[in-house]
DNA sequence: CTTGACATTGACGTTACGTTAAGGTATATA
DNA sequence: TATATACCTTAACGTAACGTCAATGTCAAG
């Protein structure tokens, strides 16, 4: 089926405006353009645009979303069992918000008290936090193809603000990396606040840092030809640069 | 208990910024400023952010929600009923959208196939009109204490653009039928596009339209003096000219 | 007495579109 | 064949609800 804009927009119930918001800014461009200068939408686009619209119910933004489908290794599969964890997480939230509801009605109506905690249960995007201790498959299971992908989907799992809290660090990481090697002594103030970071970064994925860990991957930052590659790349020699400052930060000169 | 700004804004799970913007909107004062100038705020002010955060979980923008709390008979008891049954809706709406991506699985997987119409179930928010025939207490009830209220109660269970749309006509309906008055004739093509009007404003309180009923109205309008006065404030005897417009529409010359 | 965590008022920035404006295109009907 | 109507286009400014500085003041603890 092929559809104009106005047909897709009746379908997925959003403007044509933001359907040509969506081109302009490349997050979903139409199959093709017509002799008339129309935009004409296929198949494909009819499921990005899906996509596209479950993430933004998730609260994620345009730029985000963009990112996330556009990565080669998009799995829309997978994206779509995240999708329903979610929202089931939403609908968790929800009810929460509708028994602060009944409470407060039987408050007015004198049946019961509430403390002003309890007014806004259901408001606050509760800590995912505490249920949610996601265990180190990354270096439990050495690695291999698999650990890849499994730290991509702790990706999907995480919310939007973690999210770009935990590229940027990375980003910041490759950065700082580099500065500090270039001073060459990975006992550094520099270096070791790199390793700090490179501390924060890991609990991302991880919850149960622990030293012996940290030094574990460090090691394979260097022994890993694809990790090395990585962080290399800024800087030649940065790996094993990392992998010193872990050391000592973690309290091992060697 | 008294509480500072940042104090409140964990207990709400929301920044500091916005609740000084809701000040400076006048949408949420401190309940006084202390000698150093910081926001104090009160137990009133706990209740009054919870019901603004309702209206806006529901979509409401800040505007609406000011001048619905604002109104001298905002009945905060009702409003708790009012978000309960519009969060069950909400709810609703997100069961909807499990299911789509429950079925969006499904089709991935190969085991059924989806139009591209249930590709978006769940996003439209769907037609209230359906399930909704409110039937028109207002005429059924003659007047009294009891019918303004009741409409009013309607409006709470509109969606944000219900109201602003209804509101809107409102206003226009009166600024028209004064125009239309001036020209004399109720007959004349400005007084029946009034008449037109107020049968679709009319139409958003009351599903069961029918002539006759609208006619009823129309003479209440000249009959119940609050109605009259509010018609006659632009101009007099505008209840009387909109009556007789409506009789001529609904195809009743007197 | 200074440090750190609070608070204040501007004021400009951002996101995701809404909303005209000015105009080209397709099709049904007079 | 004309014209009305319902589409479509780009361009550009508008808006809602804050986020994010910057510059500065206040308070409690060590």
């Amino acid at each position: 089926m092929e559809y104009t804009i106005q047909k897709i927009a009746n379908l997925a119930g959003i403007s044509t405006r933001t359907l040509r918001h969506y081109d302009s800014i490349n997050l979903l461009k139409p199959i093709r353009i017509n002799s008339s200068g129309y935009r004409i939408y296929g198949e494909n686009e009819i499921d990005k645009l899906q996509q596209i619209l479950f993430f933004r119910e998730l609260g994620f933004g345009l730029d985000t979303i963009k990112e996330l489908i556009s990565k080669k290794d998009f799995d829309p599969l997978y994206a779509l069992y995240h999708h329903k964890q979610k929202l089931l997480e939403k609908k968790k939230q929800l009810d929460l918000l509708i028994e602060t509801v009944d409470k407060s009605i039987a408050e007015r109506e004198g049946k019961i008290r509430m403390t002003d905690q309890e007014k806004f249960a259901g408001f606050k995007k509760q800590m995912l936090h505490e249920n949610e201790k996601q265990y180190g498959t990354i270096i439990r299971e050495k690695y291999g193809a698999e650990t890849v992908e499994k730290s991509n989907q702790k990706l999907l799992n995480m919310t939007e603000e973690e999210y770009l809290k935990v590229t940027k660090l990375a980003e910041d990481i490759q950065v700082k990396l580099a500065e500090a090697k270039r001073l060459g002594d990975p006992a550094s103030v520099e270096a070791q606040e790199v390793a700090a970071m490179h501390k924060r970064w890991l609990s991302f994925y991880w919850a149960g840092y622990s030293k012996e860990a940290h030094r574990g991957l460090a090691q394979m930052y260097v022994d890993d030809p694809r990790f090395a590659k990585y962080y290399d790349a800024q800087e030649p020699g940065s790996a094993a640069f990392l992998r010193d400052a872990i050391f000592i930060y973690t309290g091992k000169t060697k």
